[in-house]
Formats: structure tokens, sequence, C-alpha cells
DNA sequence: TTGTTATTTAACAGGTACGTTAAATGCAGT
DNA sequence: ACTGCATTTAACGTACCTGTTAAATAACAA
């Protein structure tokens, strides 16, 4: 496992499971029993990717009686926010590029038609 | 492996050195040997590094004699910041109410001292 | 053809990820 | 203390990740 913050939150997210974790608490807290539920998996792999979820700080947990109710912390998310921005030129220009090369297809396109 | 695009992209950008590989592309293509220099390891690993970049669609390669140039494509980056976008609200809420959090200690803290 | 350079593939090792089932823990109620 | 419920930990299997070195491949140059 790596130990930089980035890696740590990028290699949460790259499971689908955890992502539809983090969905769901997105609508407000939930044990690991509401969150197991809609998961064809066991509780205890549910509460391992919870583990996941919370070392890279984007859950954190309490203690309600026997219930350890499961809350969103979306701040690390900035910080990703903040690292893929930094390649948004690059991506916009290539859509750019993308819209140009469609439109001289066009153009060719309808050049040929007259 | 994940299949799922979203899934994929996260994973290959879970390592520090395939960020790195990117930071360099960044600033323009590079051949293989030039994306090894900067680093510790071995040539074949950063080949299968930049395998895992090319699967996940981030950088894409060309021929160029016996150079296999790489050029960076930021075009799956789109889809993470709409991804995180939406969780947006939720790391600004969490801010906001550390600024007000803040704010409160503050205040108390010169209402202490009067 | 032969040699040189750039890169990839093969084969291997060690560590990590993710799932399972069974046992342990923590808390509440009787 | 005993029982029941929610959750975690333990133990295990399988597969994947990341690195290594040595061999293979591809393109050029003589």
């Amino acid at each position: 496992m790596q130990s930089d913050h980035l890696s740590l939150t990028f290699s949460a997210l790259a499971d689908p499971t955890r992502r539809a974790i983090l969905q769901r608490l997105s609508q407000g807290q939930a044990s690991v029993g509401e969150l197991t539920a809609p998961f064809a998996i066991s509780m205890p792999a549910i509460s391992r990717h919870l583990k996941v979820l919370e070392h890279a700080g984007l859950v954190v947990r309490s203690r309600n009686a026997q219930w350890r109710p499961v809350q969103l912390n979306a701040t690390p998310l900035a910080e990703v926010v903040h690292w893929v921005e930094s390649y948004r030129r690059h991506w916009e220009g290539a859509f750019e590029r993308m819209d140009a090369y469609l439109a001289e297809l066009q153009k060719g396109d309808s050049d040929a038609k007259q």
C-alpha cells in the first residue's frame, strides 16, 4: 500500500464497491449492515472496504450502541480535484482539437457532396 | 484488474511513479529511455507502467525508428473530475463547518482575554 | 549479415488486495 | 451471567502488482 496521501486516496477510489459505498454515504450516514445489504458480498468484506476508506480519510466512524455508523468525509477529494485540475488545459486542448477535426471532416463531407 | 473505466483510471493514478510520468509528459512527449532516466527503477518497470497508463487511455504511443514516443492523453481525467465534482458540496460544506468552528474558537479566545 | 540501440517480453520473487467462512469482540436486554 | 445482535478479526486461498535480471524483438547502420 502507498503511504503518500494522494496515492492512498486514488487507490481507495479505484474500487467500484468503495465508490458505491461513498455514493450511498453522500445521502447520509449508515451502519455497516445497511452498507452491506445492496451488495452480493459478505459483511467482513465490506468491513475491510470501510477500513480502506477510513485509512484514506474518506469516511469517519463513531459508535452508537452496537452500531458503528459510517459517515462520508469528502475533504480528501478536494486534493484530488486540485491534482486533476492541473491537467485541465490538456484535456480541453484535446477536445478542441477533436472538435476542429470533426468540423474539418464535416466540411470535407459537404465539399464532396457539392 | 478492474474493467470499468473509472476504476482503471483511478488505479492507474494510484501510483506515484505513474503520476510523475504524466507530469513529465505534460511538458511534451518523451521516449521510454527519457522517462526512465529520472527514476531509480529499471526500464522494464517503466515499460510496464506505461502499459498500465496506455491501458487506462492516459497515454498514447507511436513509433519513430527504434523509439516508441509516449504522449499524454488527459481526456480520461475529464471523467475523473466529473465524478469527483459530484461530491464538491460535501467537502465545501465540511470546510465551511471547519471555518465556523475556528471562528467560534477565536471568538471564545478574545472573550476570555477581555 | 552483423552489430548497435531502444524497447518489450519472459520468468521469477515478495508483497498486497479482495473474497470467503469461522471465531472473537463489544454492547444491550433479561 | 446469559443471550442476541452488529461488527471486527483471524486464517486462508487466489489473483494481481511491482520490481528484478536475462532473453527476445524491432529498427537502423555499416
